[in-house]
DNA sequence: TTGTAGGCGTTATCAA
DNA sequence: TTGATAACGCCTACAA
């Protein structure tokens, strides 16, 4: 039960070498004597040697951290744009810390602080939907080193890379399927347009309905959040209407199937008088009592994509490297039955 | 655009004072005059100076971050126990890191590691299902001062605390309700043996049959994953049988979810002719067609109880510090239709 | 109240 | 091939 921790002076001084040399020998440089190394690594073993990574990091200035600011953690989109970004930097050494916004600007300034303070080689992050003003990010952006790269929920910032899909696509190819299927009243549960993928799924879905001769109502958008309940409020809201929807394209899963949910208690038909499309194909879209359609996101992609466009950044110069890359991945329909009309 | 950081020493150049002294104002030491403390205080900001932490963790010690390892982030179980360790310890300064095992045992061993090399204050872990030999913990515990404590899927491992719900007792009420519901024929969905968690609902599950002299039929516990397809496969198994289950506890709601599926799918009622049960009290559980009863594993105060067994062994002793603690918490048995005969 | 100096553990530069 | 020494940025006796 040690209490203090074994250092390379400890080694040195067991050996009568240096620590110079125990240094070198520890990260196999080429000029030490094969048998000095080999007594080295043996001793370190033996003495349950442990490097020291805040003093090489000190040292190095790099940590081998990176950080990822997501607003929650526990739905799959994010969890697996996570495991994207740790499939790419793990095997070269990265070490990935998840941070959360709860969807909250004040926290999301603070883990970006404690992400900065912490030395971390580069910052993922997703913003929150309360997050009006990026003034802070633009400011941490010019007197840091530290890269930041967005993700799917991105601002355009002046040197700063982003990795997204293309929601407008997403949001034009679900419309235009819905009006394949035959709908010609199709309202849109969209997030707040503050964000720029509920703005361009938004607009999407806007250019769909025009390309094929339907006219937009306004009140046929609402905006709700990205949960059960609230999608569940759109339909009652909608239905006590004179004219109804045929159809919902929701930005958000969640938001869809509390739609579903609702519907179905209103005992109104799904997919034959109202069809109905989410986006993110969370899992519990597919094993739904009505398997619903949605919009992949490729999300583990998304996150591989993000951790390259870092390592391209790393290499691509030793100094100031300041490219600035826009990475746009194709959404992909997934026709299910909740949409689809025999 | 500066390359370079800002350090105490060009403040203490700028302001023509030594830099123990711009430290000491840093740092609201008293014996520092107020003035030279309010121009230390302004020069840093005007200059942005930013502390670097690495430099102070490698000096005293403590890098104020914790690191928790679980099996994976995307469940609200362990979302939420992640959520209740950053409730209690972000407002004393900690920062919280988390790693995912991805149920895999070298994945872990790497990720402590990692955590170790990192110079965390505390690990926080729920062990992977693969993991049968924990040596390489004891190992990890007996060569470094960072305290391990275990949330959840813990073992017995002296000098470790452990902050856990009764599982037994989940089993024991969990049971106990089917059969006063009037199950007779009450199959069990465990998880591997090898960890506790599952062993304990299953000692619960085979005394409260005893208790209510049920007898308890081998072929009625099928080892399940925690996954639907999981929890399908194990229903028709059991129905390929002559003597068919009355009743259903299963030690996991996404098995359980697979097992309703199923069991509609073959026309069978819930809950007249099968009362199902789960575990977790995962949110869909409660959204389900057919609202499932569950076991609420009351997982943010497991967290927060586990960021306070942190905190009580950091002040009860600033050397050594090794009390074991074992907090157990009271698992609450949510009842809904899937399991209510009227 | 302030300054000097040494050290946290590592690596890199320069001599030897 | 190895050793001495300085440096990374910060904190803290000890001295002044």
């Amino acid at each position: 039960m040690d209490k203090k921790n074994i250092t390379i002076y400890d080694i040195s001084e067991k050996l009568n070498i240096s620590a110079a040399t125990v240094s070198r020998a520890l990260n196999d440089d080429p000029k030490v004597s094969q048998a000095t190394k080999e007594l080295v690594l043996k001793t370190a073993k033996e003495m349950n040697y442990k490097q020291n990574k805040l003093a090489k990091a000190l040292k190095s200035g790099s940590t081998k951290n990176v950080g990822i600011i997501v607003p929650y953690i526990n739905t799959n989109f994010f969890s697996s744009v996570i495991r994207g970004v740790e499939e790419e930097l793990t095997p070269q050494g990265y070490h990935v810390i998840i941070c959360q916004s709860h969807e909250d600007y004040s926290v999301e300034i603070k883990q970006l602080n404690t992400l900065l303070n912490a030395q971390v080689d580069c910052i993922f992050m997703s913003l929150s939907k309360t997050t009006l003003n990026t003034d802070y990010i633009t400011r941490a952006l010019n007197t840091n080193n530290t890269p930041i790269i967005f993700f799917d929920r991105k601002k355009d910032i002046s040197g700063i890379s982003s990795v997204t899909i293309d929601d407008y696509k997403g949001g034009y190819l679900a419309t235009e399927h819905l009006i394949k299927q035959g709908c010609k009243n199709i309202c849109h549960f969209s997030g707040n347009h503050n964000l720029e993928i509920y703005q361009q799924r938004y607009n999407g879905y806007a250019d769909a309905l025009k390309a094929y001769g339907l006219t937009l109502k306004e009140d046929y958008i609402i905006t709700t959040a990205s949960s059960i309940e609230s999608g569940a409020d759109a339909v009652r809201k909608l239905w006590d209407r004179d004219d109804v929807p045929d159809a919902i394209f929701s930005s958000s899963d969640f938001a869809a199937l509390g739609a579903c949910k609702e519907l179905k208690a209103k005992g109104i038909n799904i997919p034959n008088e109202v069809a109905v499309i989410g986006f993110s194909n969370e899992p519990f879209t597919e094993y739904m009592e009505m398997p619903m359609s949605s919009v992949d996101q490729t999300p583990v992609l998304m996150g591989k994509m993000a951790g390259q466009v870092f390592l391209e950044g790393i290499n691509e110069s030793n100094s100031g490297m300041n490219i600035q890359k826009k990475v746009v991945l194709k959404p992909e329909l997934l026709i299910r039955k909740s949409s689809l009309r025999k």
